[in-house]
DNA sequence: TTCCAGGTGCATA
DNA sequence: TATGCACATGGA
């Protein structure tokens, strides 16, 4: 156990496998922001500060239990590195730089709209529209606002999400929200995986990649393999006998090599790849 | 100024 | 089923 929890405050002991700005700034996630002192980190209507004191972490929040599983807390991240180094030793540079990642259990509505956001963007701009989202949309809390609930999604127009700087997303996000209306969240996790893409498919903005990154940060399916073009790069720099462009057949091959260990050799590549080209 | 970003939707063959 | 192009926007 990395873990120990004293009513407000998660403490984690060990920090071989929890760095805080290798958990947030590997792109899983959009709602955080770095304070002087401190992150913060929200999740539907919930907020955590994390402190780093004399090298361990201080996780401050209202309900540490939501967070306990939200940080992944209960999951050996130590055993799934060691098991990705024997097996594939051209992971140790990867590993090594982001040996911090755990991948997030995050919210599944947060995840269908912010990954919708996401299609042919970047991480700055996908975390100013997903920050103005809550403020503009979410309800006040103390510090900070919520994510907009579905009935507060609900009311945002084509036009408003446009105001935000979300594009020609802006029409996918009111078409999805509004099938979202009256649908069962909670059935998605009882999906066998071929059916849920097939679901998830359905939803207007999201194809395959970002079908995958609402699987794996969302509900929780570490089967599999996003696709992007980190990822691509990636691939042909490491797997690739000759240069390979669909993404489907990368995911194909990837997903087959590492099966239930793709979502976490995935991060680890796709943070270091992209830290490394972007400085 | 041009290129690129955690791609998707749609028309066409 | 596979391919190719259009699509808003802003940072580098």
């Amino acid at each position: 156990m990395i873990y120990t929890i004293d009513k407000n405050c998660i403490t984690i002991n060990n920090t071989e496998s929890f760095n805080i700005a290798h958990i947030l700034e590997c792109g899983q996630v959009f709602n955080y922001k770095k304070k002087e002192d401190c992150y913060e980190v929200y999740s539907k209507n919930k907020m955590a500060k994390i402190y780093e004191v004399n090298g361990k972490y201080k996780i401050l929040t209202d309900d540490p239990t939501y967070f306990v599983n939200f940080f992944d807390l209960n999951t050996n991240y130590e055993e799934i590195k060691n098991y990705l180094l024997n097996k594939y030793p051209f992971l140790k540079e990867a590993i090594n730089f982001g040996y911090g990642i755990r991948i997030l259990n995050q919210d599944t509505l947060e995840m269908i709209i912010s990954f919708i956001m996401s299609a042919n963007n970047n991480i700055p701009r996908i975390k100013k529209s997903i920050s103005l989202l809550c403020e503009k949309y979410g309800t006040k809390m103390q510090g900070y606002y919520s994510f907009p609930s579905l009935k507060q999604l609900s009311k945002i127009t084509k036009e408003e999400f446009e105001q935000i700087g979300l594009g020609y997303r802006s029409e996918q996000l009111v078409k999805t929200i509004k099938l979202l209306q009256n649908y069962d969240l909670d059935k998605l996790k009882n999906m066998q995986e071929s059916e849920l893409i097939e679901e998830l498919l359905k939803f207007s903005g999201v194809g395959p990649k970002v079908a995958d990154c609402i699987m794996l940060f969302g509900l929780g399916n570490k089967n599999v393999f996003p696709v992007d073009t980190w990822i691509e790069k990636v691939y042909n720099k490491y797997f690739a006998k000759e240069k390979q462009e669909n993404r489907k057949i990368i995911r194909q091959n990837l997903t087959k090599e590492f099966k239930e260990y793709s979502g976490y050799a995935q991060q680890y590549l796709f943070y270091y790849e992209r830290s490394a080209k972007i400085g």
